[in-house]
DNA sequence: TATAATAGAACAAACGTTTGCTCAAAGAGG
DNA sequence: CCTCTTTGAGCAAACGTTTGTTCTATTATA
């Protein structure tokens, strides 16, 4: 690697003039000016970053861990955060794979190796762990609750969301309403089939069938169900879920939406693409990364020490689960 | 921040003491070494990253560029990236948003921000940049071919992928297969044309229509064309394209697959959602990532100056594509 | 008891910059 | 012709570590 003090000797002057040259601070004579750029081409010369460092500060890094970058959720989440820092801070990226040992070990790695703040989404780590973290650089957390200094947290209303799903089905006139989804094992699970039981009318009873987060297991719960008993609507606890109750149906000669109306929920790419295409309650995924990259760039600049945030979801109405009569209403929210 | 210094000064002490005692090495006694831990605990020491690569050679950071990580085929190149990349170094993400200065300011960034090299991902900039930015630290492209020292290029053979495809389809008994795609703006539609006309057997004519990218355009182009001919088969471009033909298909009563065999390419996660599933053309796109990252590392370490790979891509074969006659291979191969 | 080995700790140089200060030479003003 | 200002350049300290060297006090060996 060339050093100003290469340059220096190369060109018979100090290094401070060097840096006066190549900083654009100071007087130089042209003389030295011309043939101290010429040899920092020549040699490809680049400041040491961490040289640099020590006396101005430089760039801030911040670190993001998600489990899977190759999940639309938090690939979007990313684009949110990076759109959001921009030129202020520089992103560094760690899958966890969802390993709780491997996330320990980025979030450490990343405190010490100069990130400034971390964005945790969708954590699986012990409290304790983002507690103690959290006393060393600024944390950002998705979906949990801390009241402790130096963490801000992020979160969709699921249960909102929930019960918007639930009662759009109700309202459009289904009489009764079936929920896939709500396994115990997740927080988001619990709080949407909290909201489907809040939605619910006076004397309608909650259908809740407990199911996995993918398409097969919406088929599979779906095929033994739908048979059984005759439902009006059916709120399923995620998209890919919901293409799966769809398929079912399709499969039984159930017809969507006239026999039966389906919902999904995070509103992803698939809705559009699947047939009848599918309504769905929205993240505003996007948005929820920016808010949690000016959190931390917040706690970082020590202006603000803590922020939560409590994002609304929205109800997109597709066709599958338009109302029978032709709704004008219904029509009108077809994006 | 709390310095070495300040823990010196405290438990009265030299810097190298609390140096020895921080790093573990060196003997010091026991009972500075229980004091001096008891106050870098207490003050929330973190060893300052740049001076420890002042002295020491710190974690290699390298820089990824890509224009939208939220497109999957982008977050899954990543994910393999940052799965080769594991603890060897650490990445800094950047959306270029398919802006072209932008992707040369965040390159020069990157550079001048202790990135030891920098992979990008399908690059609209122009070659001069790309060869200056090598001139500083290595570079890794995709879908492109430079024959300079310090660049490595990772590509699909896009040609042999149209090919498979279009081959696939006259092989189950298409008589004419039509071609959606191949607009001359990008490298991978052209060689995806050249593929399909490659395949084609003597005495077929090439149906050649130019279409975009998304599945609006799929389904437009559709509309229009398939009325006013019969085809046996459709290559489209990417699955987007094939799904939004697929669609028009469905609506206008062509039977998919009995009428009307459709293959899409990229083999995303849509065509296992899709009504029939949706025949495509497999690209191992994490392995490319990993081919990637591999590279890199190789270049910055000094041990090659230059790979280039050239990836295979392969078919699958979902129900769009299913023989009429029930054939036993294709059914097989079913995921 | 004299000598050698060792433990424990400090000193100081080095890493590559930036920048306040100093200093000499040249030019300006009276 | 003498003093004052300006220009151009170097010196040296500082940033926060690491580590080879040195030094002293203690312990082990003969």
């Amino acid at each position: 690697m060339t050093t100003m003090r290469d340059i220096a000797k190369l060109s018979k002057v100090s290094v401070s003039t060097v840096s006066r040259v190549l900083s654009g601070k100071g007087r130089v004579s042209a003389e030295k000016r011309n043939e101290i750029i010429k040899l920092a081409n020549q040699f490809h010369y680049i400041p040491n970053y961490h040289a640099k460092c020590m006396t101005k500060t430089g760039v801030i890094t911040v670190g993001l861990v998600v489990p899977d970058i190759s999940n639309p959720f938090f690939s979007k989440i990313t684009m949110g955060i990076e759109a959001e820092l921009r030129d202020n801070a520089l992103l560094i990226l760690m899958n966890s794979f969802r390993d709780i040992e491997r996330e320990k070990r980025l979030s450490l790695l990343l405190r010490d190796n100069g990130a400034r703040g971390i964005i945790i989404g969708n954590s699986h780590v012990e409290d304790d762990f983002v507690f103690e973290i959290s006393k060393y650089i600024p944390v950002v957390v998705f979906d949990k609750e801390y009241n402790l200094p130096n963490i801000s947290t992020i979160k969709l209303d699921n249960v909102y969301g929930a019960y918007l799903a639930t009662n759009h089905l109700i309202e459009i006139g289904c009489p009764s309403v079936v929920h896939f989804g709500g396994f115990d094992d997740l927080d988001v699970s619990i709080q949407r089939r909290e909201g489907y039981k809040k939605a619910l009318r006076k004397g309608m009873q909650p259908y809740v069938i407990p199911t996995g987060y993918d398409e097969r297991s919406g088929y599979e719960k779906a095929k033994k169900i739908l048979p059984s008993k005759k439902f009006g609507g059916a709120f399923c606890m995620n998209d890919l879920v919901a293409i799966g109750v769809l398929k079912a149906a399709k499969e039984m000669g159930i017809r969507v939406p006239e026999d039966l109306k389906i919902i999904g929920f995070d509103d992803t790419e698939l809705c559009e693409v699947v047939t009848p295409p599918l309504s769905s309650i929205h993240q505003p995924i996007e948005e929820m990364g920016r808010a949690a990259a000016r959190a931390l760039l917040k706690m970082i600049e020590g202006e603000e020490s803590t922020r939560s945030y409590l994002f609304s979801p929205s109800l997109i109405v597709r066709s599958s689960t338009l109302s029978i009569r032709g709704d004008q209403d219904a029509k009108e929210e077809v994006r």
